[in-house]
DNA sequence: CATGTCGCTGAGAGGGCGCTGAGAGCCGTT
DNA sequence: AACGGCTCTCAGCGCCCTCTCAGCGACATG
């Protein structure tokens, strides 16, 4: 079972992955938000211990940023008694479960072996917009039925459209969400990789799933075009 | 906090009151559609509770009767993981959050917290007046059902005579909502919209949504002409 | 009916936004 | 070292949106 754990307090994080590696996980550990964003998108776990106070990017929005991805692994939570954030705070983000600091050991390695057992909140099995589909597991795209072969970032760029279909996105948005958080170069970028999935979504086939909404952003078409 | 809950399973319904209480909400329960009705609409609630299983009035209707008549308390919908209507349908019909029978009693707890820090009365999910209904999130604006596309000034235009529907409300008020609050120049641009949005809105459909109110300004009729 | 005011309308100039083609930089592969 | 694929930058272009303007019509006064 691999565990991925972002915690920036070096001696907690250090204690509890030898605990875990002695329970049999075998445990990844990131010392901020940024790069347990990176890990958790770019590898595979069965389960996520994330702490809310960090460096960079919040626990918070590291959560937030990893379901948009489309990202369900179950996530534990680490709270501290008196943070900022309280329990509730965590449920509403989508955490799966939590733990306030300081907590006992043996419950944190019931509650992960509960999280696992149970398996992540219902995920989508694969995106649909009109003959557009989308399968985040198998990263496949297909139009009416034939595959579509993407890169990385025109898939990203599509799977953010399609898992908010029917919403106009400003490109700003798209930048933080699919690009970085921390992007800061021009938003020209997006046009040219919508031009990209349009070269390769619509012009063989046609029609246009991607609607221009102008002076706002773009929008995938619901029905697909 | 008060808590409105249209629930005909007696059980549930008591079971769950209890708990509300415990929370620290004062909570109401009605068991029909009905009164769920009247009672949203003659007292005032943080947020309601409504299944959409209900003898006499469904909970379908009861939202969308109540958003009718103005009544923008938040709503979470609940839903029986095999009934009729979906997750989708909860959220097209401007369920502000949906929650899946069985459901557990802190995630409800959670939600409804969510729902009360975030959504307020005046912040409705979807505007509308008559026909004419505008989506500020998708950006998107109906007209008896057909999608109507609009520039980024018409669309402010619209959505700021939408949400004072009813009212009178000058060109120059107009002007500083709308445009800009330093705007200096000739208030005939809000005249010339006004004919864009008429020549969109009304004339395809034969209506008039909007009047002009001589030498006080315009009014958007709040039944969509 | 005459007059002035206010709103409506059609046309048009200007600018901004998005689109596009080309190419540079980077990385992995051969 | 050479090549190809991917990402991103850049600058030119064309169109749509925005706003102005002037003439006209409608409505409220005397």
């Amino acid at each position: 079972m691999r565990v991925l754990m972002v915690e920036d307090e070096e001696r907690l994080a250090e204690t509890v992955r030898r605990g875990l590696s002695d329970a049999g996980f075998v445990v990844e550990v990131v010392h901020n938000g940024e790069d347990g964003l990176w890990a958790a998108s770019e590898h595979s776990y069965d389960v996520i211990v994330l702490d809310i106070m960090l460096p960079r990017v919040n626990g918070y929005k590291v959560l937030e940023q990893l379901r948009e991805r489309g990202v369900w692994t179950p996530v534990l939570m680490l709270t501290a008694k008196d943070g900022e954030y309280d329990q509730t705070d965590a449920f509403d983000l989508g955490a799966d479960d939590y733990l306030t600091k300081p907590f006992s050991f043996l419950v944190l390695v019931a509650r992960l072996r509960a999280l696992i057992r149970r398996g992540g909140p219902e995920r989508p099995v694969v995106l649909v917009a009109g003959d557009l589909t989308l399968d985040p597991a198998r990263r496949r795209v297909e139009r009416a039925g034939r595959e579509v072969t993407l890169t990385p970032r025109e898939y990203g760029l599509l799977e953010f459209l399609m898992r908010h279909r029917g919403d106009t996105v400003s490109k700003v948005e798209i930048l933080e969400s699919v690009w970085d958080p921390a992007f800061d170069g021009d938003p020209n970028v997006v046009e040219v990789y919508i031009r990209y999935l349009r070269l390769k979504l619509d012009a063989p086939f046609g029609r246009r799933a991607i609607e221009t909404v102008r002076g706002m952003g773009y929008r995938l078409d619901p029905d697909g075009g």
